[in-house]
DNA sequence: GCCGCCAATGATAACGTTGCCAACCTTCAG
DNA sequence: CTGAAGGTTGGCAACGTTATCATTGGCGGC
């Protein structure tokens, strides 16, 4: 590899004056400036980024934490993250924790020695202050998604209680009368979102039966079966059940139709989650959306705006859902057959 | 940040010990061992990996450059491809192309800086060995997925042509006569591959007709939309729509949707390409998936496998795609009805 | 013609770590 | 008791870049 060393010698100049040339900093004389560039390219010299990060104490690389990279809400998180990081010049390095608060103390260590210039976290739901290992200097930390109780930092969510809110009106406007929610973790903010929205629609409507219609879980499929389960036996079984996350609706789905259940003949079923699974349903699924690439990139921009200032004046920035209507909780005329075979299928 | 010098003074020891005790390598009598580590403590010390990357020529980073990771088989090559750095204490750092030559080159570029020491790389179709900037030393550089024509790395891949003809036998052995595939671009091997599998299982059954069944495309949504309105105004229209990935599907669903055609009542839809989605429909969906988080495992197996042995031995390596039977093609009993709503269906 | 300013370039010394070699100490065999 | 061997530690220099300050040369204003 050739360095700046060598390019200066071929160019006859000092190897400040090739750094100049590369950063186009400060004055360099056109001509000077050719010379060099023209060793560099024969040289093909490629500077060391390395080299500048240590003697600049800036790396320009952001870390991302998440979760699971697989789940289309946090690919979605990361592709806006990846996005905003390279139109300011920086390069993202990636984490999954899969909600191992010790698997992702470990990556906050890595990304630490890596001197990472800022931090964009999913914590995990178990994560707390104390698993966050000292970070060098000030790095900028911003989170992503959900807050720990104990962790000052700055948040980038999402507020779905008011979509999730607006989702239950719709139901009940298309005439349900026990909606079912299911699948989030006890104490999970994102998940006490949906509630709060739910119970606000439930107060609303002047429901009383709501609390024994909210099935906790802990987000994944399993938490969906167990959902339906519980609820179908249940002397009035729901006619809408939602679902916590694409997870869970999975579960769901498989658990009504292992039961021979129609959707949205016998009953609906939606989902609050990222749209990119939900939206991939014919007829369309009805779901709440969250705007998970936004988000991803509002993280990366909150991180840049405090390497910038040096301060961390900002606050936290939350994004609202949205609700999209499709056809799997019925439309007026209930026109829908089924998501199911139709041997199973009872239709109306 | 305290430094190797500062831990060193607190621990009344010489800088170069402090790093053999981080790096365990050499002898260090316990007694000196407990001082360092109890002095590292206090001051919070975490060592520096860009200084260290400088004076070992070794960045332990890898480079992940994909086409979209929102894409779920590419988020399932990356996940993949991550848990086998993180296993090898190397960590991975993202570059997005969007099927853009040039942007791939900018991130090569970015990641030759940055002395990272690997690539995967999933190229675009328009990149050729041109695109390639002059790599630093002999970084590894695997690919994944496809290889540029003129561009002589290693390629992780998934031969899809096995699958694909099992996918057409299935198909005709449910009675199906005309069965179109649809959607793949032009001269892009993983698409040579598909239509390989889908002309040897048409001459097996001694279809002549197979060629006007082909419809080209650009791999996006839109292209399964004309590739529909193109088969189905044809004299004799198909019974089968092979779509040739995900997002061809999305566009295939759509187009027969607003032409209220039944699946697989009025015609059989499946595809081929990362099971995420597919996997997510209710009942199941037919398709040939592609083992994504395996091809991305192996692609940094490569990169490390070249790193540690520092020649480039290794071969190619394929990965088989499986069929994935469910019922969006008929069962033998056809009792399947519909992915779309009653009103526009047409039960047979 | 002199002074001072600015543009252009360079010399030097760091940034924090580790490879290489040398030095020291302890232990043990002869 | 001596010397060798091996375990433990340190000095020095270097990785490739850039911040800081210094130097040079040219130019315009008075």
């Amino acid at each position: 590899m050739a360095t700046m060393q060598d390019v200066a010698r071929a160019a006859g100049v000092s190897p400040i004056t090739v750094s100049r040339v590369f950063r186009d900093s400060t004055s360099v004389r056109p001509e000077t400036r050719q010379r060099v560039l023209r060793a560099a390219g024969e040289l093909n010299y490629v500077p060391n980024a390395v080299a500048r990060s240590l003697r600049q104490a800036r790396s320009g690389l952001l870390a991302f934490i998440n979760t699971d990279m697989k789940n289309p809400l946090f690919s979605a998180m990361a592709r806006g993250a990846e996005d905003a990081a390279q139109a300011a010049g920086m390069t993202i390095v990636l984490g999954n924790s899969d909600d191992d608060a010790s698997l992702e103390a470990r990556y906050l260590q890595v990304m630490a020695e890596h001197r990472v210039d800022g931090i964009i976290l999913v914590p995990t739901p178990t994560t707390t202050a104390a698993h966050i290992p000292t970070l060098p200097r000030n790095v900028p930390l911003v989170l992503l998604d959900r807050r720990p109780p104990d962790l000052a930092a700055r948040l980038v969510s999402c507020n779905t209680a008011t979509a999730t809110r607006d989702l239950c009106r719709h139901l009940f406007a298309l005439g349900h009368e026990r909606i079912a929610i299911a699948g989030g973790m006890p104490e999970v903010p994102t998940w006490l979102n949906r509630l709060e929205g739910f119970r606000l629609a439930q107060r609303e409507a002047g429901r009383s039966e709501a609390e024994e219609l909210v099935i906790h879980g802990n987000y994944r499929a399993e938490s969906g079966v167990s959902a339906v389960r519980a609820l179908m036996v249940s002397a009035v079984p729901p006619d809408a059940i939602i679902a916590g996350s694409a997870q869970v609706l999975h579960g769901v789905l498989d658990e009504l139709a292992a039961q021979g259940k129609a959707i949205p003949a016998d009953i609906s079923v939606c989902c609050v989650d990222d749209p990119v699974l939900p939206a991939f349903f014919r007829p369309r699924f009805t779901y709440v959306e969250q705007p998970g690439y936004a988000m991803g990139g509002a993280a990366v921009d909150m991180v840049l705006e405090e390497l910038r200032a040096g301060t961390t004046a900002q606050r936290d920035r939350e994004f609202p859902a949205s609700l999209c209507i499709g056809k799997s909780c019925g439309e007026a005329e209930r026109t829908v057959r089924s998501y199911l075979p139709a041997a199973v299928a009872s239709p109306r």
